[in-house]
RNA sequence: GGCGGCGUAGCCAAGCGGCUAAGGCGGAGGUCUGCAAAAUCUCUAUUCGUCGGUUCGAUUCCGAUCGCCGCCUCCA
């Protein structure tokens, strides 16, 4: 089976075939960076770390540009996000990017996102904004009005085509009051005209100002990555009218198709409510942290497509954790007992199962990245490797690196759901085998009361001790 | 008013024309075990918001209806 990618633009699931065959070119929307990162943020870019990956594990070289935008968003007041928060805590608008911007990469690298190839910022593409402003005006698609620029909807007939709008039903002014200078409602600002006090301004042939939002991820993403992307990331609440006005300036100033796959993943709700900064309803990813391991979130999000919303609740989370430890307990044990055994030369039995889990696995990431139908598959075979493990007598090392080796791909690898090494820093681990080698004596003696004294101990220290004919294991907890 | 999405077991959540409606959590019982934990096995939706229609056949398609949610100039 291939890749199919459910693309907005044409609301069904596509073949995925990159313009150009071995690479692909991915743009994400990124961050405002005026405030802590979410756990709506931790939605969004775990479901494009998927893609990433998966994109990555099917061999494609994937060029990754997410933006940080840090000018230009404004509130619905018309204030710019970026000064209000500069004036909230009383910094340079620039002390507080750089602020945010750490707080956004930290908290995406807790829930083990990779980074992107590419971080570009929109203060620091200005000029590039500014020669596309000035193609669009040239091309006739553009005009301006004191010092503001605004893109004509009118002279671009297909706006409306990838969120299914005309623009003459909807309600102007619904959230925000109609601005008289432009010539119809639904036009948009490209550059906007800066108050002397605004601290974010530049040189522009229209005299001080800013650029508008839209402009700054088209700009940036065809700079990075050409004028055709193949694909284009980002929350349902930007498909219109973010990504729609990305498409109307960008295809009129290149003349050529700016998106081949629109991706749009759905939102974060509290209590059957959309989270969002505005409302004052969210959870930072911080304090999530604080209450949840970073993978019982990061499988929480993917125990749920995409495409669908996800209702925030620690108890959620919580069950999703205790299902997390399962799937991680295999991989422990798998990783214990094959050591630095090499998959080379295990049974045909057991390569058949590996090969046939994989491909049932890439068969769920093949169908528009069904991760939670793919976390199925991995139950699944955590299930076999348990039996297989406690019914053989003495498992066949090289399976046991095989299993291992398949397990990591799938669960580690592509679903970012494992910790990097099995052996992390454990200064304490001599100490702790003392004690179990202790116990062991204890045990051989029937001193129950104090084996399970030091057992009930190590456990408030936060390490597991598990018992079992063959002697004992012992772990770290998550 | 316009555009879009969603309603599946106690909870979370796949499936979207036809095998017994995945998987996880929780619950019940069994195996293993000194106990605990882990692991494992069995059971836990005659039914997919409601009402109609299309069809040999619908949770899946169409219509209506109820409920919930998002977007409509700049929220991931």
């Amino acid at each position: 089976m291939s890749l199919y990618i459910y693309n907005s633009l044409k609301r069904i699931k596509q073949l995925f075939e990159p313009l150009e065959a071995d690479t692909v070119r991915m743009y994400v929307c990124g961050p405002t960076v005026y405030d802590y990162p979410h756990i709506g943020h931790a939605k969004s870019y775990i479901t494009f770390d998927i893609v990433v990956r998966y994109l990555r594990h099917l061999g494609y070289r994937v060029k990754y540009v997410q933006n940080i935008t840090d000018v230009g968003h404004l509130l619905d007041s018309g204030e710019d996000r970026i000064m209000r928060g500069a004036r909230r805590e009383k910094v340079d608008p620039m002390e507080l990017v750089e602020r945010y911007t750490r707080a956004y990469f930290e908290a995406m690298d807790a829930l083990n996102i990779l980074r992107p190839d590419i971080s570009p910022h929109a203060a620091a593409h200005v000029p590039e904004q500014i020669e596309m402003v000035e193609k669009l005006i040239a091309g006739g698609y553009a005009y301006e009005v004191n010092g503001s620029v605004y893109f004509d909807v009118s002279r671009w007939p297909k706006y409306g085509i990838l969120s299914g709008r005309d623009v003459n039903d909807q309600q102007a002014g619904a959230r925000v009051d109609v601005n008289p200078e432009k010539k119809h409602p639904a036009d948009f600002a490209l550059w906007k005209k800066a108050d002397p006090e605004h601290l974010m301004q530049w040189n522009s042939p229209w005299g001080r100002g800013y650029p508008g939002w839209h402009i700054e991820c088209s700009v940036m993403s065809m700079k990075y990555l050409g004028q055709t992307l193949d694909i284009h990331g980002g929350g349902m609440e930007n498909q219109f009218p973010h990504h729609e006005c990305e498409i109307a300036q960008s295809e009129a100033a290149t003349g050529v198709p700016f998106v081949r796959y629109w991706m749009h993943h759905n939102m974060v709700l509290v209590d059957s409510v959309k989270m969002s900064k505005s409302l004052g309803n969210f959870t930072t990813v911080a304090e999530a942290l604080k209450k949840h391991p970073a993978m019982h979130i990061r499988f929480f999000v993917l125990q749920t497509h995409y495409r669908s919303p996800v209702d925030f609740s620690d108890s959620v989370i919580q069950s999703a954790g205790q299902g997390y430890q399962r799937l991680l307990n295999t991989y422990m044990l798998l990783g214990r007992l094959a050591g630095s055994e090499i998959a080379e030369g295990a049974p045909e039995d057991v390569r058949e199962m590996c090969r046939s889990v994989i491909s049932a696995f890439q068969d769920q990431m093949d169908d528009d990245f069904n991760t939670p139908n793919a976390i199925a598959v991995i139950f699944d075979f955590s299930r076999q490797i348990n039996k297989y493990i406690t019914e053989s007598e003495k498992p066949e090392p090289s399976s046991l690196a095989l299993l291992c080796e398949t397990y990591k791909k799938m669960a580690g690898d592509v679903l970012g759901l494992l910790p990097g090494r099995l052996e992390e820093e454990r200064p304490a681990k001599p100490f702790i085998e003392l004690l179990i080698e202790i116990r062991r004596v204890l045990r051989s003696e029937k001193n129950w009361a104090l084996s399970d004294r030091i057992r009930d101990q190590l456990a408030e220290l936060g390490v597991s001790v598990k018992d079992s004919k063959n002697g004992s294991e012992w772990d770290y907890q998550m």
